[in-house]
DNA sequence: ATCAGCATGTAAGGCGTTACATGATTCA
DNA sequence: TGAATCATGTAACGCCTTACATGCTGAT
């Protein structure tokens, strides 16, 4: 079954704010909606090709003489449509792999302490992550204009389930203890 | 670079509390764990014959004669202690990719009407699962005994994060209306 | 009698990661 | 001068899903 290639909708998605090169790209996903979303280059120069192929986007060369070669890609009407169907399609996958729960709910083999420790580092985690949320959020707010708004939403998404990850550790390292 | 199946430990965690059938490993997988984990026949078979082959499950035919043929596995020593060092490494990968939210970043491109409707899906699919965690968190808060408790922790886990899933789908959804 | 669920598997093929390969530019 | 970052890609390979194939059992 062709055609599940997610990684195609978030490039779309990005050069419909505005057009960008392949390592730009990268930096996007890696900075804005990595805590919902991965990528990497293998993925991203692949996809670039075959959406040009296509015809959902378009590469040209960046004028900028003298320095280094750059690709920039815009999105076309084609890929357009494309991003409009997704988005208008009410599936939605939500593919979620938490490997610490799975250590937690198997944490009986081993004892207490194990599982203590794995809790121990997913909530140092979630505590930088958090950090950087709450920087982006009121950074966010400042600026309040259309597109920020949709942006502004995810970065409370993340907020409010880090802040339940932190209240679940709490109950959880308590629940161990006793 | 090899042994990146995470399914296996899943198999060898479930092995560690009974015997289980390729297909009993299945349903465990899609009732307790299905909120944290997924997995498919197309990768628990092929994974069974890969363990056995390196001695980390054995397999033996149920001797309830008269039913159909049924193949059970155990775990071993060798397998006891694969799932011990997995669950005494700390690295966890967690990969999430949550489609909704991807939706609701490139939201802009089309009006808040679809934003809303995917939200409102989101919202729907959220509440029908935590009741179902909610029934689970009941009927385990009656049997409190060791197993149990690491079991507990997940569903009170997935309690937690889908609650903080619907504070803010009824904020965003204000959102959008202003 | 028929249908849902039990039960085991295989095949094709897509997806995506990691590692590799290369080289320019910028800043300390 | 050396390191970090910018920048583009390819190759190998593993993982996993979907679909297919088969047949039994038990309930209505």
């Amino acid at each position: 079954m062709a055609k599940d290639r997610k990684i195609d909708v978030v490039i779309l998605g990005l050069l419909s704010h505005e057009d960008l090169t392949g390592y730009d790209i990268k930096k996007r996903i890696d900075s804005a909606i990595s805590f919902f979303w991965k990528g990497s280059f293998g993925s991203i120069y692949p996809a670039l090709s075959a959406m040009e192929e296509a015809g959902q986007i378009k590469s040209y060369k960046a004028d900028d003489s003298g320095s280094r070669e750059k690709i920039l890609y815009h999105i076309t009407k084609k890929g357009t449509a494309v991003l409009k169907r997704w988005l208008n399609d009410e599936q939605a996958s939500n593919e979620l792999k938490y490997e610490t729960l799975l250590k937690l709910y198997f944490g009986g083999v081993e004892g207490a302490e194990t599982t203590m420790h794995n809790i121990e580092v997913f909530e140092s985690d979630i505590k930088n992550g958090l950090e950087v949320l709450k920087m982006y959020e009121k950074n966010l707010k400042k600026e309040p204009d259309n597109d920020h708004k949709y942006f502004l939403l995810t970065v409370m998404f993340g907020i409010e389930t880090y802040e339940a990850y932190l209240r679940w550790c709490a109950k959880a390292k308590k629940m161990l203890k006793a």
